[in-house]
RNA sequence: GGUGAGGUGGCAGAACGGUUAUGCGUGGGCCUGCAAAGCCUAUACAAGAGGGUUCGACUCCCUUCCUCACCUCCA
């Protein structure tokens, strides 16, 4: 399986991706505060979709910012008396060892707005000297008017935005459509400019950096459903007013995920952190929560949706050890349904039935008896390659060799009658999360996952 | 009001112009020294409502009702 079609938002399409090197620009979090499933729901999908292009032989360059300067940060430093930019930072370091946890792979790169100021005073500079912006007292705008493809993604047309938006009386600029992409300000934190000093308005930042690491057109541009409008919408207007050209071939959006049926946002108050989610259902269980949907559809959250993927991914650590433990080969191996369904616009909610009927295909040939080495070894092949692919971790023992003397110990008490010393041991084991399947042709051991719940 | 996505069996949630989605749940059974895990089997014959196209529609078209998202910050 060499292509692969991505649903593109702009077009309404599915468009193929045909380059060998495949640029991605995903559109990260403000740093603010502790990201919640919502966030990590999107960026798992795009973990997966480059762990699945890397599998197929693609390259990728994946770039990923932090809006790290924001009025919302500068509230909340306010109002727990810390500097903005350092609380900036612990989120940073935050997010890291949270994604890190998730197994997500870091990467190529993840610029902050912070560390581009000179970049983002540059293409300020360019939309001005284009006439494609102007300065007023209390910073540079954009002039939505300008630019006559504005809305082409969101499908939105400019006299209907103009009767919607209400007037902010500091603000002076000429169109209330018109959009910030400097604000001036003495206070802290601030950056010298040629219209004074202030800060970077919200969208400037993608523009910049995608522009200066990705270059003018490359072939994802991604985030949630939410940034279409403004963000991703004004992100078009800066850099194709500076470039001429098409900022991304191909716009990828992920649903939210919801509570009840309702997104979940700050406002409402009905956050799941994904620091807490984790603590308490583990990294693989939160990928196959947020894999379980299609990514273009909401996921409601529930205890109950959590529950069914942590039971398969009980289900996956039983079929892997019982595939590795009676296997003859242990390289990866194809399995089309599965590239098929994550071929066709990255369907993981189908990919992931495909996963649940290997575990099935197991666990029904381990129970009579007729999984024999050469099958399993093809299982066990697309069953590794499917985990890899998914970004899961099977987890592993301190010591394989001492749970195998156990079970083979424990077999002979068994065989002589001895139940009482064979459970002893069952009991010691299970205490180590290493669960003993008892076969028809033998005893598998299992490294489970310590997950809190249940 | 505009734009977009939807409304499927007890629940969650897919595909597809004509064949069992799948998972959970529920009933019964099997395997086992006992468990655990798993297996077998049964169970829903469903498509918001009303029209139309078709030999045939859950799937296409029209009308209508409802839900969600975005239109203000949001992954």
């Amino acid at each position: 399986m060499d292509s692969i079609e991505i649903h593109d938002t702009m077009s309404g399409t599915p468009i193929k991706l045909h380059n060998k090197n495949i640029k991605i620009y995903l559109c990260g979090v403000t740093t603010y505060d502790d990201t919640h499933i919502g966030h990590a729901r999107t960026i798992i999908v795009f973990d997966v979709l480059r762990r699945y292009l890397e599998d197929m032989g693609r390259h990728t360059t994946m770039v990923q910012n932090f809006t790290d300067i924001d009025d919302k940060i500068i509230q909340r430093a306010e109002a727990e008396g810390v500097d903005a930019l350092e609380l900036s930072f612990s989120y940073i370091e935050r997010y890291h060892q949270d994604f890190d946890r998730l197994n997500v792979k870091r990467a190529d790169m993840y610029p902050q707005a912070t560390t581009h100021i000179q970049d983002i005073i540059d293409i300020i500079s360019k939309l001005i000297e284009l006439k494609h912006a102007y300065v007023a007292k209390s910073g540079v705008y954009y002039m939505v008017e300008s630019f006559s493809e504005y809305g082409i993604l969101s499908k939105k047309n400019i006299k209907e935005l103009r009767s919607g938006t209400r007037i902010d009386p500091k603000e002076d600029k000429h169109d209330t459509v018109d959009f910030a992409l400097w604000k001036r300000t003495d206070s802290k934190p601030h950056w010298e400019s040629p219209w004074g000093a202030g800060r970077p308005g919200w969208h400037i930042e993608c523009s910049a950096m995608s522009l200066k690491h990705l270059g003018e057109t490359f072939d994802i541009h991604g985030g949630g459903r939410d940034l279409i409008f403004p963000h991703h919408e004004n992100e078009i207007a800066q850099t194709e007013a500076c470039t001429k050209l098409p900022l991304a071939r191909v716009w990828m959006h992920v649903g939210m995920v919801t509570i009840s049926g309702q997104k979940m946002s700050k406002s409402l108050g009905n956050i799941k952190t994904t620091r807490n989610i984790l603590d308490e259902w583990g990294p693989n269980t939160l990928r196959l929560f947020c894999l379980s949907g299609h990514y273009q559809k909401p996921i409601d959250y529930t205890e109950e949706l959590l529950v069914e993927s942590l039971d398969l991914w009980r289900r996956t650590e039983s079929c892997y050890y019982t595939l590795e433990q009676t296997a003859s080969r242990h390289d990866k191996v194809v399995c089309d349904e599965f590239d098929q369904a994550l071929s066709s616009n990255l369907n993981t909610h189908k990919a992931i039935i495909v996963l649940g009927n290997i575990t099935k295909e197991v666990g029904e040939m381990a129970s009579k008896g007729r999984l024999n080495p050469d099958t399993a070894s093809v299982l066990y092949g697309k069953l590794a390659r499917i985990i890899e692919i998914f970004g899961l971790k099977i987890s592993r023992p301190l010591d394989a060799r001492q749970i195998q003397n156990y079970t083979v110990q424990r077999d002979s008490l068994r065989q002589n009658g001895e139940y009482k010393q064979a459970d002893i041991i069952r009991n010691e084991l299970n205490a180590k999360n290493i669960e003993l399947l008892d076969y028809k042709n033998g005893t598998v051991w299992v490294c489970h996952e310590h997950i809190q719940k249940r």
